[in-house]
DNA sequence: CTAGAACTTAAAGTTAACTTTAAGTCAAGG
DNA sequence: CCTTGACTTAAAGTTAACTTTAAGTTCTAG
């Protein structure tokens, strides 16, 4: 089964311009034309795609795409690199889960807080609650808050 | 303790030229202003720049984050809205948090794909390995690589 | 009182990742 | 054969979030 562009792009949720954008900046060199100039997607075309789109969820630029296509097209002599290359990004998501993490508890906190002003009538309620009246695990994050980075919050 | 522009800017750890166009943005109507028109940040702005950077971390743009200032700005009438807006980060948040683990899933398949293809020097190796070879926790995610999404990767 | 570092604004420039447009070509059904 | 919808490319346009520049002002230390 093969697809043109507009089936492909539809398949995979997103627009065909998309697609030939990518195909432009490099990113779709296995991807074949019809004698007549049109691409041609092959099932086996998906699996680099969502490759792809992996990819970009992690936050890697088309430039830092491309790179890794190149490679893969190189064959078994960069095979290191390429693992270097997904090790690296391992950490990076790992950093960017921790960062989640962390807004997360912002956002919990604020919510608490919001919660707290809404039973009171007013924000005054959580903003001015003692340290020792706030719940536990949100006393870190709301002296962080009140504080800069880097900033100890200490003593 | 009052700063200027650049001493928050350092404090923060972001550029100067950012608080002056967050500031333009409307999205720092808390600063005050010396006789001669100098921005004087307060300790307690610290707190405002912190979760309009937690904001920003969040994913939301710079205008949903003027919108919930003008809100606090408003008072108390707006501790509802306010609520609902974090509630809704929330969700975004967890669905973000999601997505994450989806792409780390993807990262840690393709790392034992590069460390197998290095073993067997090929990546002949993991990529015609039969399913049932695979190690069992990333079979799922290489039935899904190798299929659009949507399309059901059953029986 | 003055030098100069840091501040001010408005406006223009940058970057990434698309999207749109324009002008033309391909391919399938009637 | 011809129409029509989807394809092609190159080039220009878009958007968000800054950053840089230019021209001028303010504050502080000597």
């Amino acid at each position: 089964m093969v697809y043109t562009v507009g089936e492909m792009a539809k398949l995979l949720g997103v627009a065909a311009s998309t697609l030939r954008y990518y195909d432009k900046e490099g990113l779709l060199p296995f991807v074949e034309r019809s004698s007549g100039g049109i691409r041609m997607f092959r099932e086996s075309d998906i699996e680099w795609l969502q490759v792809i789109g992996c990819m970009k969820k992690a936050g890697m630029s088309i430039k830092d795409i491309r790179q890794y296509i190149e490679m893969a097209l190189q064959g078994d002599d960069t095979i290191d690199l390429r693992l270097a290359m997904f090790r690296r990004q391992q950490e990076v998501l790992k950093q960017q889960m921790a960062e989640l993490q962390h807004t997360m508890e912002m956002v919990d906190y604020k919510c608490w807080y919001y919660e707290t002003a809404k039973e009171a009538g007013t924000v005054d309620a959580p903003q001015k609650m003692e340290l020792a009246e706030v719940p536990e695990r949100f006393r870190k994050i709301r002296q962080e808050l009140r504080t800069a980075p880097g900033t100890a919050a200490t003593i």
